[in-house]
DNA sequence: ATGCGCTTCAAACGTATGTTTCAAACAGAC
DNA sequence: GTCTGTTTGAAACATACGTTTGAAGCGCAT
């Protein structure tokens, strides 16, 4: 090989090990081993497992947010100074993510899989540098979605866009184990598209839910509005 | 005090500490330190720091099963035959959670966390307890999701528990700095009972949301059904 | 061929982990 | 008081981790 790929490699290995098993789970051997390079070279080429951990993320979000951008530039321009609609918006992103450039046929739902990650392992390095990288594109998703929704309140919409971040990460992110369960019960194949497909309408209807109540009524019956 | 309380010493000081780290990232030296008992007390009295993570679980979580199933005897009775609505399904577990004696002031929101940390975190043994342990309260809960959307085709509708499961899961597997950040933006107090109320009517509308489109139309506006 | 960056390699370092050991302390029965 | 089974204590054990080291290997201009 005329250029080393040691780089490429290893983040190859980390990237797919992390969404297996975590963070604090996936050793540096394991990741060397895998990526069949030495020990040393993460620490080498990288300087650090937290770092190795920052240029994983690095490698999808950074073109993936340049992709964002642009898909939210041409709906606003679609829509003409009317604020778009709560589907519109969930669907640039959703289409953005899967029009992403993908490695190899997981790729969109390994990524989707560390995102919960980083959500979930309470590992403050990784929510501050993502904080702090992409707090651009993030900042205008959660504008959109205000002017998507002006009815609700903004604790209710706060809670509300955790409930779709929690429902897209968690699913994305059991990817095999899931797809398996599925395909053996039912025999139906599935791609991220179409979960994409089934997730969306699932969303946008929980967005929009009317508020049935705040304290329920114990021991009542309980009818959706 | 008269009787040895190191075994709810540890208890405590686990839930907590797996709580705000997770489970690799909490060691046993962190727990016996924080419960004032010696190092050796846990293997001595669980055997080992998976055991005591079970026990962690299986603490909470055997008297709730066992609340809950008397929950959902006594909504089936209610309904008289009729299978109950998809709300009051939801709002029998959400109250069976949010009525079990609790410890202290943040029992219930820390074991939440512990649930999203077990289905979040890969660790095989835990889900594998869990499932062992629990399924029959588990299985008896989506019998009634299914009696209560028999309007959903058996994929939609996996596909919608998983959603339901995500958001779930995750909104309370994310950390307190959810809340913190809330608390500090918008100068809002939350509890878990208002999370939940906040959550069941999002879940309740999801799950019984009208199909958009399996297939989105690329670049043209899509609107809500 | 020589010298110079850059990269790889095997080995070791220091630290932290879960677990084990075995003696000391303790409680209750006789 | 003495014995007995249980619990605690300080220390050590073996292992795994992230990181560092210094020598060896490599491509390439001179």
């Amino acid at each position: 090989m005329a250029q080393s790929d040691t780089v490429d490699r290893i983040l190859d290995a980390a990237e797919e090990l992390f969404a297996d098993r975590g963070f604090s789970e996936t050793s540096l051997r394991m990741i060397t081993s895998k990526a069949k390079v030495n020990l040393a070279a993460v620490n080498y080429h990288f300087g650090s497992k937290n770092a190795l951990i920052h240029a994983v993320f690095a490698r999808f979000l950074t073109p993936f947010s340049a992709t964002l951008e642009n898909a939210f530039d041409e709906l606003e321009e679609r829509c003409d100074g009317k604020p778009p609609t709560l589907n519109q918006t969930l669907w640039a992103l959703t289409e953005s993510a899967v029009r992403m450039p993908q490695r190899n046929e997981k790729g969109i739902s390994i990524f989707m899989r560390l995102l919960g990650l980083a959500y979930t392992q309470s590992q403050g390095h990784l929510r501050k540098f993502l904080e702090q990288e992409y707090s651009e594109p993030f900042s205008r998703f959660m504008r959109l979605l205000k002017e998507a929704t002006p009815q609700l309140s903004s604790v209710d919409r706060y809670w509300r866009i955790q409930f779709m971040l929690g429902a897209t990460a968690f699913t994305m992110s059991s990817s095999d184990a899931l797809r398996d369960i599925l395909q053996n019960k039912l025999g139906v194949e599935t791609t991220v598209q179409e979960i994409a497909a089934r997730l969306v309408p699932f969303l946008a209807a929980g967005m929009q839910a009317e508020d049935a109540m705040l304290v329920p009524p114990v021991g009542s019956k309980v009818s959706v509005a």
